[in-house]
RNA sequence: GUCCCUAUCGUCUAGAGGCCUAGGACACCGGGUUUUCAUCCCGGCAACGGGGGUUCGAAUCCCCCUGGGGAUGCCA
């Protein structure tokens, strides 16, 4: 059978970091085993589910290129379809409607099967026994029993599971004596809905059997029955609820391997029972760890940093982030990390996943992403950080400043620092400035290249550097110590392209009045009241 | 509370009982190239959470503890 996994989001707000991170593996691994990569839309929670947020997923996926095959299914179209598989289930007896605690209409529960000949997940474990609080009646009936063991502390601890986790169950008195055997009884409780109250037990022995899976990830996993409630399978409302559904969809599109976030782990022994309910056996699983933030803890709705959107618009590239998001989590095994997307096809498996939560680091994102920017045919980065300049992005001299940059921009966002070429209007670094224009020799050092710069109208590299050495000479100034304040005063930051380009494409005259103006307010701000 | 999962440098990770004196990358710190910035190159700092086992031998297997995460919804 070939390979067919389903990307499945709620499309209920922005798309999440951890989001796209499910879909990416999700698509390398069809890609990988030349399977089919779907895309589902789970829009079943009417009230959150907006047309915008459908739209904003389709567009982060199309930016990220994760193309998907086949149409999208939105599964609200196939509602009739989950309805139908509940009813079947209560046909076969798998399923049951159980009055709501005050009246009004009835959910659809499924009921976790007393017999489990037909589901391969279950098995016995062995023999149980509880101790269990005599105050608190054991109430049995259709829907499960609740109980409550007691606690260090000798307090009630309530409880409640499905009957099936009770196999063989006895009650015992304080005496030892057995009260109630479920297995005598329980043909009457499923039938005909017979309830049992029982008081003052204190003892419970049953056969503890378990659901299990293998998670390619994660290994084998397992739950007891008895810590496994009934499920909801269709809304009071008559509403499908998310599992059912789920589970509904996956089946009717064949899926064959579902790769998902951890926090579907306790979800899925309950799907895992309604996929052998419907006649199916169930797909492989795969748990991908959570992505958490740089202070541990998980990415909530409301941490703004982690929606895809930001960081395009940020100015991280698409291939970057992907790339980065990809060694979130899995690693190909050798020390190879900037891969392009053919290789990461070729390289992944769901076997080398890890399964432990991975923090995002930003510095190692954006370090990527200038790798990624570093290498881009300049026609490419010219026209990409002309989307991030502004107005300025239009002066004929644009392209060879970004020529000057591209091997120093990590991010997009900083071609907004770019601004000192264009406008003598751009932002200062306070602390530095002071610093730098300190030694009265580097501003009379100063003072004189900008009547030199004045005096000059056009400007080469050998000039600029016979000059600037000039300055150093005339003024004592040890050799390349003059970069650093001319610099600033030019430029208003510490940092930046070669010094002689940059002042070359600002001008000399321009040059000339930036350092005179910077002398200006450097007088003002050290003496002032004069 | 209960159940489930998880644990290697600050971070992402390599590691399937001897190849580990624990490797790579980012970040950080030095040095070189550049009279300055960035790139680039070289070097450095830095980890097996703790305690018990099993074994000739444990980062690797088992148990306990601790830390972290998840589940415990008529949300998905």
């Amino acid at each position: 059978m070939d390979t067919v996994v389903r990307f499945a989001p709620s499309p209920t707000g922005q798309v999440h970091i951890g989001n796209i991170r499910t879909a990416i593996f999700n698509w390398l691994f069809a890609r990988h085993c030349g399977g089919r990569f779907l895309l589902r839309i789970e829009d079943t929670d009417l009230e959150r589910s907006t047309r915008q947020a459908i739209d904003t997923l389709l567009q982060c996926m199309d930016w990220l290129a994760l193309s998907f095959d086949g149409e999208i299914m939105y599964q609200t179209s196939q509602r009739e379809a989950h309805i139908n598989a509940a009813n079947q289930m209560i046909a076969k007896g798998l399923a049951y409607a159980a009055p709501p605690p005050e009246g009004g209409l009835s959910p659809i529960f499924f009921r976790i099967p007393w017999d489990c000949r037909d589901f391969a997940a279950i098995r016995d474990v062995g023999p149980a026994e509880l101790e269990l609080h005599p105050e608190t009646p054991v109430k049995i009936d259709f829907t499960g029993v609740s109980f409550s063991t007691v606690s260090k502390k000798g307090a009630p601890m309530p409880a409640a599971a499905c009957l099936a986790g009770f196999r063989q169950m006895k009650l015992y008195d304080s005496k030892g004596n057995v009260v109630f055997e479920l297995e005598k009884e329980i043909d009457g409780i499923i039938r005909d809905k017979q309830p049992f109250t029982l008081n003052s037990c204190v003892k419970m022995t049953f056969m503890r059997r378990e659901i299990f899976y293998k998670d390619i990830i994660k290994g084998e996993l397992s739950k007891p029955l008895d810590g496994i409630k009934d499920l909801i399978m269709v809304r009071s409302d008559g509403s499908p609820v998310f599992h059912l559904a789920n589970v509904v969809d996956d089946v009717t599109q064949n899926v064959t391997h579902i790769i998902r976030g951890d926090d579907h782990v306790e979800n899925t022994y309950r799907h895992i029972m309604l996929f052998y309910a419907l006649g199916r056996k169930p797909p492989e699983y795969a748990h991908l760890p959570m992505i958490v933030n740089s202070s541990g803890k998980p990415y909530s709705k409301r941490d703004g940093d982690a929606f895809v959107g930001d960081f395009r618009e940020k100015g991280f590239l698409a291939e970057a982030l992907f790339n980065y998001l990809a060694l979130l989590g899995w690693s190909p095994g050798d020390d190879r990390e900037k891969m392009t997307k053919q290789e990461m096809i070729e390289a992944f498996t769901l076997e080398r996943v890890k399964s432990a939560p991975a923090q995002l680091d930003s510095n190692k994102l954006l370090n990527m992403n200038g790798a990624y920017i570093a290498e881009m045919p300049f026609e490419k980065f010219v026209d990409y950080a002309g989307n991030y300049a502004g107005n300025f992005s239009k002066d004929v001299k644009f392209e060879q400043v970004a020529r000057l940059m591209q091997s120093r921009v990590k991010q997009f966002g900083q071609v907004a620092t770019w601004k000192y070429f264009f406008s003598d209007d751009f932002p200062v670094d306070e602390k530095v400035f002071k610093k730098q224009l300190a030694s009265a020799e580097a501003r009379a050092a100063l003072g004189f290249l900008a009547g030199e710069l004045n005096s000059r109208s056009e400007l080469t590299k050998e000039w600029l550097h016979g000059i600037i050495s000039k300055a150093e000479e005339n003024f004592g100034i040890a050799h390349g110590k003059l970069f650093q304040p001319l610099r600033l005063t030019v430029s208003g930051a510490a940092g930046g392209a070669e010094l002689d380009e940059t002042i070359m494409l600002i001008g000399g005259s321009r040059c000339a009045a930036r350092i005179s103006r910077s002398l200006e307010i450097y007088q003002k701000e050290a003496s002032p009241g004069e």
